[in-house]
RNA sequence: GGUCCCGUAGCGCAGAGGCAGGCGCGCCGCCCUCUCAAGGCGGUCACGUCGGUUCGAAUCCGACCGGGACCA
């Protein structure tokens, strides 16, 4: 087998279909070819596989472009791009299908089958095989009589590819040596009777015109490249391909239980983990740690990293589970490790999203924010942590009540001294400030009412933020300034008095 | 049914003939502590089974078992 030789630039292509929302799996193909395009200096091809009429969708196709875009998966040829390849999107290239189907017709490589699957498992059961063993070959030797024959009866061939009688062997560039018995794949059907053209056909021959070098795709196109190869062979033979190029086959994507992620299954929504305020930087990391690792010890890092790392025959060949958590918790460390600033700018379209923040951001709350971000940062495992960390800062005092569940555990009736000692401690602070503000509630609270902090500040917490998880307590008191303070401790203090 | 792929902790990955008790996530405990995080310390948990080759096998070979996929 003649493959791309050292001297060949790398191209790689990412080729999916667009038939409903991007899954998590097939954006980590999309990252591995990405990521090795990067690493070698080569091309990222995009090509849209747009020939099921019935399955694609224009939304679905923008929302490719939107998911490589958002996670700054630049391709260097594709859709909206161009390149010397065009056109990119399958349905465009009907033509060159045509003209290569009519090639390989002329040179014998596809001939014309007439049998009907009943026929064929009929003449298995006939001969004492099994009956599910797939196509039989029958119809690679007719003449031209019996074709005109079967034409006669009305029947219209598909277009078949000959199969070599010879073992066929390659070396995956993930899992090593593997090798196809000759016998063991039958002929497969390259063009429908009605002269469309299949995916067995067409993927190969964009790949093969637009000289893709490697093709690194997922397993479950693995038992397909016996076929492709042998096309290939044919393509060559009649001058459609320079060369076979090199095959991956990277790992399933697999969900809960012992299943591969289905589209179906929410976890497998690209924009989901969007919507959340997954970053795209964190979520890249977490997918290319499905199957492959920068090293041992390690496994936060930066994009740039990972092109200058990755190397696609040190992606492993076990399935690959998609865990949650995990991704939840790299995700994290990415938020972390964003400058104040910058995590500002990111939570800003969340926060409004959730409402806490209008449309139209103030210099004054947008002064809040920044003063809170630090303190958020740390807190969020997802951008969208962030609204009902800081929507107590920017909520209007007539709306602003305490969460149910948070008032029913803190505020209740032995809340109340904890209450009207704060307000008495607070009401005439000098300077409100966070080191003033902990002092007095210190003095009044632990050393004054000799309580534990734990018992001490919760109820100040909840009268203030409402819940019982929140930022710092002195800071968010500082931040919301004195009067809204006491007027949530006042009111707290009320609504406990009330109800005692 | 045929073909192909894969079996190392609950999960993800290292280890590829030489003491597996590695790393991260999770979980548990402790420290820190105004809550929750973050951070620190400690703990928990694994080579699918059976043979073979070898002085020595998670690693090479074979069979089996299990999981998955593709084709029909």
């Amino acid at each position: 087998m003649s493959t791309p030789d050292a001297t060949t630039k790398v191209r790689v292509r990412f080729c999916p279909s667009p038939t409903g929302t991007p899954h998590v799996g097939l954006i980590r193909t999309a990252l591995f070819n990405w990521a090795h395009a990067r690493h070698v200096g080569g091309d990222f091809v995009f090509r849209i596989e747009d020939t099921d009429a019935a399955r694609d969708s224009e939304e679905s196709y923008a929302a490719l472009l939107d998911a490589l875009r958002w996670l700054g998966m630049d391709w260097d040829e594709g859709p909206e791009v161009g390149g010397p390849y065009e056109p990119y999107r399958q349905s465009q290239r009907r033509e060159i299908y045509a003209d290569v189907v009519a090639k390989l017709v002329e040179a014998g490589e596809v001939y014309e089958s007439f049998s009907t699957p009943e026929e064929v498992e009929a003449r298995h059961r006939a001969a004492g095989r099994d009956p599910k063993l797939g196509y039989d070959n029958f119809d690679r030797t007719h003449t031209d009589e019996q074709k005109a024959a079967f034409r006669a009866e009305g029947r219209e061939p598909v277009l078949r590819l000959r199969m070599p009688d010879h073992d066929i062997t390659f070396t995956d560039l993930v899992r090593g040596e593997i090798t196809f018995r000759a016998g063991s794949v039958p002929d497969p059907v390259l063009v429908r009777a009605n002269g469309e053209p299949l995916y067995t056909l067409v993927n190969p021959v964009d790949d093969a015109l637009m000289r893709i070098t490697h093709v690194l795709r997922g397993e479950d196109l693995l038992p397909s490249t016996p076929r492709q190869i042998a096309l290939y062979e044919a393509l060559r033979r009649v001058g459609v391909a320079e060369f076979t190029p090199h095959f991956g086959h990277m790992p399933y994507v697999m969900g809960e239980g012992n299943k591969k992620l289905s589209k179906r299954d929410p976890q497998s929504n690209l924009f989901l983990y969007r919507e959340r305020g997954f970053l795209p930087e964190g979520l890249l990391n977490y997918l290319a740690l499905l199957g492959w690792s920068i090293a041992d010890d390690r496994d936060v890092f930066t994009m740039a990293e990972m092109t200058e790392a990755f190397d696609i025959s040190r992606v492993s060949a076990n399935p690959a589970r998609f865990d949650l958590k995990k991704a939840e918790a790299i995700n994290a460390a990415h938020l972390r490790a964003l400058s104040a600033e910058e995590f500002v700018e990111r939570v800003l379209p969340h926060l409004r999203e959730a409402g806490v923040l209008p449309a139209e951001v103030s210099a004054e709350q947008r002064a809040v924010l920044a003063a809170i971000a630090p303190m958020v940062q740390e807190r969020c495992v997802v951008l969208s942590d962030a609204a009902g960390m800081v929507g107590f800062l920017f909520a209007d005092e007539d709306a602003f009540a305490p969460e149910p569940d948070a008032a029913a555990k803190t505020l209740g009736a032995d809340a109340e001294p904890v209450l009207r000692a704060s307000v008495e401690a607070l009401r005439d602070l000098p300077e409100w400030t966070t080191a003033a503000i902990e002092e007095a509630l210190r003095t009044a609270l632990v050393d004054g009412l000799g309580l534990k902090p734990r018992k001490a500040f919760g109820p100040v917490r909840v009268a203030i933020t409402g819940r019982t998880v929140s930022p710092p307590l002195y800071e968010s008191m500082e931040l919301l300034g004195r009067d809204r303070s006491l007027g949530r401790l006042g009111r707290a203090l009320e609504s406990v008095t009330a109800g005692a």
